[in-house]
DNA sequence: TCTGGGGTCCTAGGACCC
DNA sequence: TCTGGGGTCCTAGGACCC
């Protein structure tokens, strides 16, 4: 059996912030769109603890939050910093151990199976791992350990703000049972709206549920539900996880229908795309055009271009044809974005580091 | 209250090929 | 007259997560 740890820092975001402005620790700080005095169409990002208690969360409207609290501290998103604070902290994170997988810019699963002898002995390592966090960067973070991926994920969770929590592969069952279906790693709003339409408010009924009758309802998923719910899951690390897609987007701050500012979005966003992907060392095959309209519809439109190209022209022209082939003229449109599939590393083309003088 | 932006994975239909 | 089966790729949409 597998020991598995997921560390997840703290409220990152705003964390990241109070570290950088100790003066704003004891206030509600907001990072996320600016409010513009209630008028904004952004969201929270993150929040610190102090204005989660009155109420402001994360996606929530920054308008609404702006109500909750006007003399908040918001701030804009800082994406640059805290991808240079969670470089660090992953960094101390795989020297605990080189089986390391991060997940998103604040979580990492570490199989740490070859360091320790038992899960008492994890625990310990998790703390100390975790005060090398706190004294080392200065930031806040929490751990979950259990044998599996999703265990470990429910099991730090549980143990939030800044805390170890344990849950044994005996005891996952037992912890999982009480718990409402939607507090379930992988189920949403639409599948717990689904699941407590066939009677299983719980994940200890979702436990005992048929398998056939998931299945129907749910393909593939439904096996897997059953599997969560039982409290059984993956411990595989994947150490070397290879991007999908690069994609931007933008909403306009208010709705159009004036397709020359639509259109010169498009090439603005398809000049990051393409930053991104030359930073990436990447070449794509596809691009896709994304269209909000003003009723939050959303259609996706995109081309394999039937080759690897490399170039910022075959972006923004395949973006831009692709909007006037399909866009629904007159009706508003919302948001637009641009994304890149279909991905190759580039040839002949090795990272910085691999270059490095010994 | 009025809803961002960056991603992943899955499904399903149609085209095409053998 | 009434039309196979399997595999793969492409496209569009949906759900979910952070």
């Amino acid at each position: 059996m597998k020991i598995i740890m997921l560390v997840d820092m703290d409220y990152f975001f705003a964390a990241c912030e109070e570290l950088r402005h100790p003066e704003y620790r004891e206030m509600p700080l907001v990072v996320g769109a600016d409010p513009k005095g209630g008028t904004a169409r952004g969201v929270v990002s993150t929040c610190n603890y102090v204005a989660r208690k009155l109420g402001i969360h994360s996606a929530m409207p920054i308008s609404m939050a702006y109500r909750l609290k006007k003399d908040a501290i918001f701030l804009p998103v800082d994406y640059p910093y805290y991808e240079s604070m969670s470089s660090k902290v992953m960094e101390l994170v795989k020297s605990f151990s080189k089986r390391f997988e991060q997940v998103s810019i604040d979580e990492a699963f570490v199989d740490v199976t070859d360091k320790v002898d038992n899960f008492e002995q994890a625990v310990e390592y998790a703390k100390a791992l975790k005060e090398d966090i706190k004294n080392k960067i200065g930031l806040p973070c929490s751990i979950g350990i259990s044998s599996s991926r999703l265990m470990a994920k429910m099991a730090c969770e549980a143990g939030k703000p800044d805390g170890v929590r344990l849950i044994k592969g005996e005891d996952a069952a037992r912890f999982l049972s009480p718990l409402p279906v939607e507090k379930l790693y992988g189920i949403g709003k639409k599948t717990a709206e689904k699941l407590e339409s066939m009677g299983f408010k719980t994940v200890g009924q979702l436990a005992k549920a048929n398998t056939v009758s998931l299945v129907s309802n749910f393909g593939v998923f439904g096996a897997e539900l059953y599997r969560s719910a039982n409290g059984q899951g993956d411990d595989g690390i994947i150490e070397n996880y290879e991007i999908k897609s690069i994609g931007r987007e933008r909403t306009f701050e208010s709705d159009t229908t004036d397709r020359g500012r639509i259109v010169a979005q498009i090439k603005s966003i398809a000049d990051e795309v393409y930053e991104e992907a030359k930073k990436q060392g990447v070449s794509f095959k596809t691009v896709t055009v994304k269209i909000r309209y003003h009723d939050f519809s959303e259609h996706l439109r995109s081309r394999n271009i039937g080759h690897y190209s490399e170039e910022l022209a075959e972006i923004s022209e395949n973006a831009v044809q692709l909007f006037d082939m399909h866009a629904e003229k007159d009706e508003r449109v919302r948001k637009i974005g641009v994304r890149v599939s279909g991905l190759e590393k580039r040839k002949g083309q090795k990272k910085m580091k691999d270059f490095t003088a010994p």
